[in-house]
RNA sequence: CGGGGUGUAGCUCAGUUUGGCCAGAGCGCCUGGUUUGGGACCAGGAAGUCGCAGGUUCAAGUCCUGUCACCCCGACCA
């Protein structure tokens, strides 16, 4: 077991010989790690079609023309993979096929009668990650299913979007995970309504963010807070400026003048597109860029560079404050924290400068045309919304629905002449599921201190039958039995390694077979053989004629359970 | 891209500080034997251009320069 290997679900796929790693963040699937991926497909395969998607394929390797005309080249920037072919034109690998799905939409498509139209593959993706890791979490080259629907009008789309929503719920479900469902931005993507499917776990890198019993769920970028309680009025003195040599930072404000981060009022100057805005926030929050980015919609929003910085605010980078701030900027916004504190310390807008006893209200004003008071920070331990505290956890993202609108349709053309005559670009949307996430988001919820115990569903093999002793009765019975399981349709295993039964024993708990079959001297004597499922702890004696039929039922009971997809929501 | 770290046997790693015997251990592998229900034991054995390229030196795994790969932390990404 390589050290490199930090989270649960890494080391067991190496561990139990699902994977090895390529290079960094490519992974070469083994046998069974393999079986896996094709059964988690399957299910994909199946739900997508059942809710109406059609499967094609579209290359990996894409002329990076189409990237350029929707703008995608500069908004993936590094993370883009791309090459020249020795003709010296540019290609692109895929890391997700927008392009290509509406480039075959503006081909096809001439009219509203031909919509709508839902289209996936189910394909390799590349991403040049800045910092590949967590396994398979964030690998450079993942597998993962696409899907990209065409539409006349947003009722269509949005009876697709939850056509998809609905077929996500079933896939999860399947696959025997426990997830939840949140409200997300749409980031890079553009476009408006995302929901995200989130597996609830320790390692996973997302944070989600709810209240109650999930009943309402977003990802941090999202989550809404309540405006804190406006604290009451003390009495302050009058504005002083501090002489603060060399203390740019939160913590050095804080150490220097023996205050607390919450009692600091932090200005942080940002650039949408060419105009300068200020974002103010309390010293212990962090802005939430996409709240931001929903204040000015349609403008690049980036944190201002140093000379910027210096130039709005006639100081250092550091010393940045609210006071004297209008007119300097173009806007401010004013998280409601800040605007609810009573007195606060902030920046003096002079290098090495800092001002206490800083009012919001008195000091600098909270209205106004460029003024805004609004929720711009992330939700933090304590915060609530509407009253009910926001609970906070961990999640793996294995799906995303969002409503692309027309963003590549305009772009690439794919356009359609409508009822009355008129030519419109496609409504679109897009939906996309981690494979390979799937996969290790089920270890990292489903293990023990043995290894995987995987759902009946996408385990790799349903059973395995371990002769335990070397006699040669026991390994004929022990080939019939498996041979007997074959012909019931059960996908099994026959360990017929010549090794002691303990070490087969701790392989077949490592890969996590859900059934274990095991014929022993003593049972097998007795004409039974014993059955264990992985996930329970006694094992129970079974004639050995009867094993087969058994085992056929047992698999069929489990999944029956999980597939039942009438059950499903 | 910035900061830190690692590259030595198939795998996991020691040895590098302070240059000097023959480059080591555990696991795995091979042979023989004893074992055989939760990763057995004994005996023997094979196995390494010390990441790569230069350099310093009587002498380099160890020092210097360059280079490549990989890992960790961070910039905010699916």
């Amino acid at each position: 077991m390589p050290a490199e290997a930090e989270i649960i679900s890494h080391q067991l796929m190496l561990r139990a010989g699902l994977m090895r790693k390529l290079a960094s963040g490519t992974y070469i699937y083994l046998p069974a790690g393999q079986r896996i991926l094709l059964k988690v497909i399957q299910i994909v395969r199946e739900e997508m079609n059942r809710a109406g998607a059609q499967e094609c394929t579209v290359p990996i390797c894409q002329p990076m023309e189409l990237w350029q005309k929707t703008g995608r080249v500069d908004d993936y920037g590094q993370t883009l993979g791309t090459f020249k072919d020795r003709h010296g034109r540019m290609n692109v690998l895929s890391p997700t096929a927008e392009e290509g799905f509406t480039y075959l939409a503006s081909q096809e498509i001439q009219s509203y009668k031909q919509l709508p139209v839902n289209l996936y593959q189910i394909n390799t993706k590349y991403r040049d990650e800045f910092r590949p890791r967590f396994g398979v979490l964030r690998s450079r080259e993942f597998m993962m299913k696409d899907a990209y629907s065409f539409h006349a009008d947003q009722e269509c789309l949005h009876k697709t979007y939850m056509d998809m929503y609905n077929a996500y719920k079933r896939v999860f479900s399947r696959c025997g995970l426990e997830y939840v469902i949140v409200e997300a931005e749409t980031g890079e993507m553009g476009g408006s309504g995302s929901h995200q499917f989130t597996i609830p776990c320790a390692n996973g890198e997302d944070v989600i963010v709810y209240i109650d019993q999930q009943d309402q769920a977003w990802n941090l970028e999202k989550a809404p807070v309540d405006p804190l309680p406006k604290q009451p009025a003390v009495k302050v003195g009058p504005l002083t400026e501090v002489h603060t040599p060399n203390v740019g930072s939160i913590e050095a404000v804080c150490g220097f003048l023996k205050v607390k981060p919450q009692e600091l009022i932090k200005t942080l100057i940002y650039k949408a597109d060419a105009e300068v805005f200020a974002a103010l926030v309390r010293g212990d929050h962090e802005v939430n860029q996409e709240k931001v980015n929903q204040i000015f919609v349609g403008q690049h929003i980036d944190l201002a560079d140093e000379e910027t910085i210096v130039k709005a605010t006639g100081a250092a980078v550091g010393f940045a404050g609210p006071v004297g701030l209008v007119g300097r900027v173009g806007k401010i916004l004013i998280d409601h924290a800040v605007a609810a504190m009573a007195v606060g310390v902030a920046g003096a807008n002079k290098t090495d400068y800092h001002i206490t006893n800083v009012v919001p209200g008195r000091d600098f004003p909270m209205d106004g045309q460029t003024i805004q008071v609004c929720d711009i920070r992330n939700a933090v331990q304590g915060d609530t919304y509407e009253g009910k505290t926001l609970l906070f956890k961990r999640g793996i993202e294995v799906g995303q629905v969002f409503k692309l609108g027309t963003k590549y349709s305009v772009k690439l053309e794919a356009r359609f002449l409508d009822e009355d005559g008129s030519r419109k670009p496609c409504l679109m949307g897009c939906y996309g599921i981690g494979i390979n996430r799937i996969i290790a988001s089920a270890i990292e919820l489903f293990h023990d201190e043995w290894g995987i115990i995987w759902p009946m569903t996408i385990s790799p093999w349903q059973a395995i039958v371990t002769p335990a002793a070397p006699e040669k009765e026991i390994l004929t019975a022990a080939e019939e039995i498996y041979r007997q399981l074959l012909d019931r349709g059960v996908e099994a295993l026959l360990d017929d390694r010549d090794l002691r039964a303990g070490v087969k024993f701790k392989d077949a708990d490592l890969l996590g077979i859900p059934i274990r079959i095991t014929l022993g001297t003593k049972s097998f004597a007795g004409g039974k053989t014993e059955i264990k499922f992985r996930s329970a702890k006694e094992k129970q004696l079974v004639d050995i004629a009867k094993t087969a039929d058994y085992t056929a039922e047992q698999v069929k009971k489990m999944l029956d359970q999980l597939n039942d997809v009438e059950a499903i929501g």
